[in-house]
DNA sequence: GGGGCTCCTGTTAACGGTATCATCGGGGCT
DNA sequence: AGCCCCGATGATACCGTTAACAGGAGCCCC
């Protein structure tokens, strides 16, 4: 208990404990050779002078570190959360721990968290989504450590991926629309070019509409993403003045898809008959509210699970294999 | 470009600069002692050869981190996510990064995740709320570096905190139903124990109500905390079932709120004249439902701004002083 | 009795930066 | 001229842990 100017390191543990600093070493790894009472000795004694194992020295010694390294999108997005936390969880039982950043839906800001990471020797990084700078690119490709991207399915990825394909995902809730009768559908999204899934969702809208030869112009850019009810509402406002015979629409999130819902209500349209909605990302807000709504379930915590059996594969010289997630379509009674 | 064995050192710039290694290693210090051109040469020579700066070299040898630890109880809580955003934007401009761990409202995994952390040294460390195991605060009270207690006001703190009262602001809200005219009034909230934050809140309804000369025994403990919109429902649906004259019901969070507004509406129930719903937490979900929900806002993204400033106070060695958070009661139509 | 195990412990040398102090050239001042 | 100061650079030691290797004790078996 004596407050030294110096915390303890091992070299004191050894000298109160009487063995060697690579015993006090060895007693602070679970599997190492080292008899019971010598390590449980050991133990004790750090205990008692309030000893902190230095991580830090650990890592730069043996030269890894015991991170992995994540970048989202946003911290407050539920979808990242469920993937986060399935992550970490399975992480954890390795002693792994995340090192969580998240870009603003900026490739930019990727960019500089990938830079900062790096400098960390992390054991893995994942990413989410497959476009990044030019830069951010090559930074992952010469890092020499598993790479990962995930909620998506890119064409040319980096080292392995863990996602979907969020075109195929738009495309499944668009031939659902136009089987149970909808025709003059509208998409809301955020403004193109930032959030590169959204751009993928509308892009897989367009790409829907045409196969099954409708008119894919009513596209609605509410902002940059992410974006909220309150701007999916507006969206909704903005759309049905500009084109007031849309019969159904597809908004990029369960959020925005909300906010539309609620002004399709304001303005006395009752789904899913005056007009069918769809979202995306099976957030809770979408199975409460009234009427509850149609959507995508991408499957956000298998994801992080996923991505993590991958890490662990990869780290134990196991191949891993890429993750197609089949994301499923969710009919409830916004729509038909 | 040459792809060798090993990732290349500063030892390797300085040989190929012809410049000593310690002169590479000013470099990279924005303030340093170096002229212009000395510092264009390393960089541009670091560069060439795909130089990674070593973090954790740099960490272990100067002795300190630029990591500050933070737990919170959950990912996924747009508050946290709120407060975390502000500290991350505001220490991010000095360089430092956050280590963010959650404690799924669980204090025994706060003190794990408090344990790990402090291996790592960092040069601050952030939890949130204000009660911790024994064995938690004793590690924080002898980590010898700044501790800050968040969303809360704790009568005995460990270090410094920035945070308010939870019983106080579900004071604010019982005056304001009791000053409307609401009389049998409940709380929703999740199970005791778990959640502080939550529990302060109940007690603060049970208290305030008291100081009403009212009834508080209306409470329904709706699981473990988070509770979703889906468990604010079904806690709505026994409330309603045990006290069929509630007359107003006060919820622990916004979600929790927003589940039993619509358990209302399914019930024919119309706020606020029917019932008062009273959230907490100034979610978006509160501003787009259909009525908006009476909240209290407790400024999250402050706190977390505040938390920053303060860290840097101290590590800057000016006076930490504490910072209480005054929160704001928002009425909106789910109460008169 | 000796060779070959297994199990445990110790000795030594790093890992890649930075703190610290020393050195050196040049300019301004007395 | 002599002095000091300042900006720039270099040499060296060292941060706390672990990899790698070297024993030594005890045991089994031929």
């Amino acid at each position: 208990m004596a407050d030294n100017r110096k915390p303890p390191t091992m070299a004191d543990i050894a000298r109160i404990a009487g063995v060697s600093l690579m015993t006090v070493s060895r007693a602070f790894k679970p599997d190492s050779l080292i008899s019971r009472e010598t390590r449980e000795t050991v133990l004790t004694t750090a205990e008692n002078i309030g000893y902190v194992f230095d991580s830090t020295a650990s890592n730069f010694r043996s030269q890894k570190s015991d991170f992995v390294a994540v970048t989202i999108p946003a911290i407050s997005s539920p979808n990242f959360a469920d993937t986060i936390g399935g992550l970490a969880d399975r992480l954890a039982s390795r002693g792994l721990q995340i090192l969580l950043g998240y870009t603003n839906y900026h490739m930019q800001d990727e960019e500089r968290l990938i830079e900062q990471f790096l400098r960390r020797k992390p054991q893995a990084i994942v990413v989410t989504g497959g476009r990044h700078t030019e830069r951010a690119r090559k930074l992952l490709q010469n890092a020499h450590m598993p790479v990962i991207e995930t909620w998506d399915s890119p064409s040319e990825p980096i080292g392995n991926y863990v996602g979907f394909s969020n075109a195929g995902a738009v495309r499944q809730m668009v031939d659902h629309f136009v089987a149970v009768g909808y025709r003059r559908i509208a998409f809301i999204g955020g403004d193109v070019g930032r959030d590169t899934r959204g751009s993928d969702r509308r892009m897989g809208f367009v790409a829907a509409m045409a196969a099954h030869g409708l008119d894919a112009s009513r596209l609605i850019a509410a902002g940059p993403p992410p974006i909220s009810a309150l701007e999916g509402a507006a969206a909704m406002a903005r759309l049905l003045e500009a084109y007031p015979d849309t019969e159904a629409v597809i908004c990029v999130s369960d959020q925005s898809a909300f906010g539309a819902l609620t002004e399709c209500q304001r303005r006395g349209l009752t789904p899913p008959t005056d007009i069918g909605v769809g979202g995306f990302g099976n957030f809770e807000i979408g199975a409460v509210s009234n009427p509850r709504l149609t959507t995508i379930d991408p499957s956000s915590r298998l994801i992080g699970e996923r991505t993590a059996a991958l890490i662990l594969d990869i780290l134990d010289g196991r191949p891993g294999d890429n993750v197609e997630i089949a994301p499923a379509l969710i009919v409830r009674e916004s729509s038909r």
